[in-house]
DNA sequence: CCCACGCTTCGGTGGTGACCGAAGCATGTC
DNA sequence: GACATGCTTCGGTCACCACCGAAGCGTGGG
């Protein structure tokens, strides 16, 4: 069975201390750039650099280059029941482990480096389309004129930012569904924590929703039954 | 996280193609000998028994002697689940493998080393215990002295076979309800042949349950509503 | 335009583990 | 009781690969 020689190739991949770290660390559904991942497990930034080539080869991650850094992250829940089936053996049946899904806290908002994922970050951008502000375009997404217009009304004006990552798609695989990265997704995220949209929580990841937040999201966005 | 250290240490545990081969061999749930297994991943018996002591005791296979032989099995449907979990991805996404479930021909009976197994090893295992004629302990099973009874009566003759491994019971990750091996097991299975109540199909392990079978099946054990 | 920073590529080193042959042990058979 | 069979233990060999330092490349900031 040629088969075995696929399955051990990938098995292979998630068995070695530095890459299971490295997994492990991206199994929240965020992505990390390649020297956080390299620190996650203890290791230099050549050999991570290996690493994460190796398991990006093999489908395991996908990464977006975005400046000078390259962000990781799980490339498809596929991936994901994996990590967790092997978490549940490796955890012995007694223990019976916390499962590797995403933390509920964490499941309606929270940030995608900089910008803001979760229900939250899927809904905005949700929106955003609906109301033609913005346009996807396989990883990037546009800002049509009423997207600049929308923004600049409710306070954040994307004109003048002309650097390169302007607006990025960014999929994680706990949410099957885009949301808004690049700078306007960095500027919509800090406009949302001006106005006391959204607030940090416990841990720096974690986003809570304020009473105004939910007032002005549906005010504004139109965005309604956010989960609580 | 000592976590990924766990994690690793079974993936890697799979990620070697001479182990995937042997437990992708296991995946149907038979129970196989190590000699078997080492043919089975191409390697000799010396290697074969050193991976095969290290899968077991780490948990993701069991094992019992049966004579000077020593049967391998999935230790539980959690590691069948991960198997699964890494075939999937090692399928990559468009070809969508075949699952690595029980071939639906074997579900019904099938042979597990010259005894009984699939839902026709278990019904006829619960029926024995209904009618006192067997009681389980651990591995082994006890025969009763109206079980002796019973069985010469059907015909098989259980006093005189006085070797050791004279009934175990035995438990694979598919059904997780036990069947009867060992000696008595063996003689079980026998007797079906002759009263042609089974007969082997296709290849040597999948068994079709026959019209006379159906009958005889209900008036001497009591077992109905066998699935088609 | 130059420097700082993050990531990648390249060689070279070291340790781990897969593998086998030979010998040993247990079990069943004649 | 002697032999065959199946599995295990023991040593030794070899290949692979994780790892790092140094150098290279591209991007962003001053």
């Amino acid at each position: 069975m040629s088969n075995a020689l696929e399955v051990a190739q990938i098995a292979g991949l998630v068995g070695e201390p530095a890459r299971a770290n490295m997994l492990l660390a991206l199994g929240d559904g965020r992505a990390l750039p390649a020297g956080e991942l390299a620190a996650c497990a203890g290791i230099t930034a050549p050999t991570a650099s290996e690493h994460l080539a190796r398991l990006e080869q093999s489908g395991l991650l996908i990464s977006i280059r975005q400046g000078r850094h390259r962000y990781y992250r799980i490339a498809s829940p596929e991936v994901a029941t994996m990590l967790e089936a092997v978490m549940v053996v490796a955890a012995g049946n007694p223990p019976r482990m916390e499962r590797f899904r995403i933390d509920p806290e964490l499941q309606l908002g929270r940030t995608c480096y900089n910008h803001l994922a979760g229900q939250l970050g899927v809904a905005i951008c949700d929106a955003l389309i609906r109301k033609n502000c913005v346009v996807l375009d396989g990883d990037v997404a546009h800002v049509m004129p009423a997207g600049l217009q929308f923004l600049s009304n409710w306070g954040v004006d994307v004109g003048r930012m002309g650097k390169h990552p302007y607006c990025r798609t960014c999929i994680d695989w706990s949410e099957r569904r885009p949301h808004l990265g690049g700078a306007v997704g960095i500027a919509i995220h800090k406009r949302c924590l001006e106005l006391k949209w959204v607030e940090h929580h416990l841990d720096s990841r974690a986003l809570k929703i304020t009473r105004a937040g939910r007032l002005g999201l549906e005010r504004v966005f139109g965005i309604i039954g956010l989960a609580r």
